[in-house]
RNA sequence: UCCUGGCUAGCUCAAUCGGCAGAGCGCGCGGCUGUUAACCGCUAGGUUCGAGGUUCAAGUCCUCGGCCAGGAGCCA
């Protein structure tokens, strides 16, 4: 009995008998030759079914065989360069076929492309294809990665609550559902203050799941829900945070360089310029950048850019001011320092500068951009609570945020990633919705 | 919330100045022993987003409405 094996390890069988289990990708018949391209989950294998090798009444079932029909193919698998795929390069011969299911002919997913609608309105089928799921692929190495380096440096992953009483930052809007007798709760839009509370009991902490966030924001940067990793290690100030994002950003991409390669190629990504990220990342302060981007502004003479990138100091940058920051650097770039009025209210403040605080952000190259964004933390008891006033804040809701600085307090840093922006900038596509298995943005919560 | 663009066959799109509603893909039928989103031939497939208006004539122009997109703001 030949052995049932994964696609992804087909060319370790080549010359013997092997099994495979997966859904008719496409099918191209030739007359008395029929190619089934087969996925399984693990890759692409093209199936070859020659007319005198099966009996007349299977053979043409096979060569009406529908798209997506189930199947189970039993036959030698051989060496061949023309045979497309994922890995490629090798196909199986049908000796036997079982058909579980002849899918309906109306399967609406076509091999060529949809719009952005309908791909949508179809997005449980959708992940079906090969685009979808090399995108989807990276993304579960970008999530193994992330796991794998953190671990590897002593952080704990401690999961941090969903429901929360309310809003950790204040200005970003929440999604509210009713809580019993206690009124309403939020869903989640960062675990970064339970991470606080976690790091004085664990050192390294991590907490990696979904966050929600209630912006009526239309681009193509934006989900009201995506993945959020956000590391918060103690006795570590803004200068070893950046050093734990380039670690951990400059192994996620190694990893996916290594083994998502044959992903990359299909999506067309350009692998050289991901081969070019590795730590040290260029570091530029909020005020270099600012300079430079009013210079930029002055050099502009399209009146529509000119008013894009106009900018001054104590601006938040925009996404026009990011892609420009972006192209400075092959590699992405630190920007830190930033004014703390455009900041959160638990950002330590720069010594001597009160008003830039210890703060920063990772902008992915080639125009994409914000993944991850950062902050040493108020170590302080007086000055949060000072902080917290100043804001306007409920001092009453923080008061077991206030107590962590009570009680043993020490330097302490953190920042957020972004998952679907480091898939969406990784794989080099256009847009985050396609970087999560089901989008869920302002105007979508079908499939 | 604002700005811009779009809506035509199942899908992706064309239709010149307002003048006969089109193609490719997919489905169906036929052909082909090396296809790579195969190719070749044939068939079927239309409430042009909705309502109203202008006109001899509206997919095309005007008004209102709906839906979608991506950009601004905000952010990861």
């Amino acid at each position: 009995m030949a052995e049932q094996i994964s696609v992804s390890h087909i060319s370790n069988y080549a010359g013997r008998e092997a099994t495979i289990k997966g859904w008719v990708y496409n099918r191209t018949d030739k007359g008395k030759l029929v190619f089934l391209l087969v996925r399984d989950g693990s890759g692409f294998l093209q199936c070859v079914a020659f007319k005198g090798d099966l009996p007349p009444d299977v053979f043409e079932k096979v060569m009406r065989l529908p798209q997506e029909s189930s199947v189970i193919i039993t036959g030698p698998v051989r060496e061949d360069k023309r045979a497309p795929g994922i890995p490629g390069g090798y196909e199986l011969g049908v000796r036997e076929i079982e058909i579980l299911q002849e899918a309906g002919l109306d399967y609406p997913m076509s091999l060529k492309d949809h719009g952005p609608d309908f791909a949508l309105d179809h997005r449980h089928l959708w992940i079906r294809k090969k685009s979808q799921w090399a995108i989807l692929k990276v993304r579960v190495k970008v999530m193994s990665a992330v796991r794998e380096y953190l671990d590897g440096q002593g952080f704990f992953n401690l999961d941090t609550p969903i429901l929360t009483p309310a809003a950790a930052e204040g200005t970003t809007t929440l999604f509210e559902t009713p809580y019993f007798d206690e009124g309403f709760a939020y869903l989640a839009q960062t675990g970064q203050l339970y991470n606080e509370a976690n790091i004085f009991s664990f050192g390294k902490v991590y907490c990696f799941g979904p966050t929600f966030r209630a912006e009526k924001s239309k681009t193509r940067r934006h989900l009201t829900e995506f993945w959020m990793l956000e590391p918060d290690p103690a006795f570590c100030d803004l200068e070893g945070l950046m050093e734990v994002e380039e670690g951990l950003i400059t192994h996620i991409v190694q990893s996916v360089l290594r083994d998502c390669e044959a992903e990359l190629k299909h999506l067309g990504r350009e692998v050289s310029k991901l081969k070019a990220v590795t730590a040290p990342f260029p570091r530029m302060t909020y005020d270099e950048a600012a300079k430079y981007l009013i210079e930029l502004g002055k050099g502009e003479t399209d009146p529509e850019r000119k008013e894009l990138l106009k900018f001054e100091w104590g601006m938040d940058f925009g996404a026009p001011h990011e892609v420009e920051l972006t192209k400075l650097n092959d590699k992405p770039l630190f920007i830190y320092g930033y004014p703390s009025a455009v900041k959160a209210f638990y950002m330590e403040p720069w010594p001597g500068r009160p008003e830039v605080c210890k703060s920063v952000d990772l902008l992915a190259p080639e125009g994409y951009g914000e993944i991850c964004g950062g902050s040493e933390r108020v170590s302080d008891h007086e000055a949060l609570l000072n902080r917290i006033r100043k804001e306007g804040l409920p001092e009453e809701s923080f008061k077991w945020y206030l107590d962590l600085r009570k009680y043993g307090s020490v330097p302490h840093s953190g920042f957020g990633m972004g998952v679907e922006r480091v898939v969406t900038w990784l794989c080099g596509i256009e847009h985050i919705r396609e970087a999560i298995p089901f989008p869920r943005t302002i105007k979508r919560v079908y499939p």
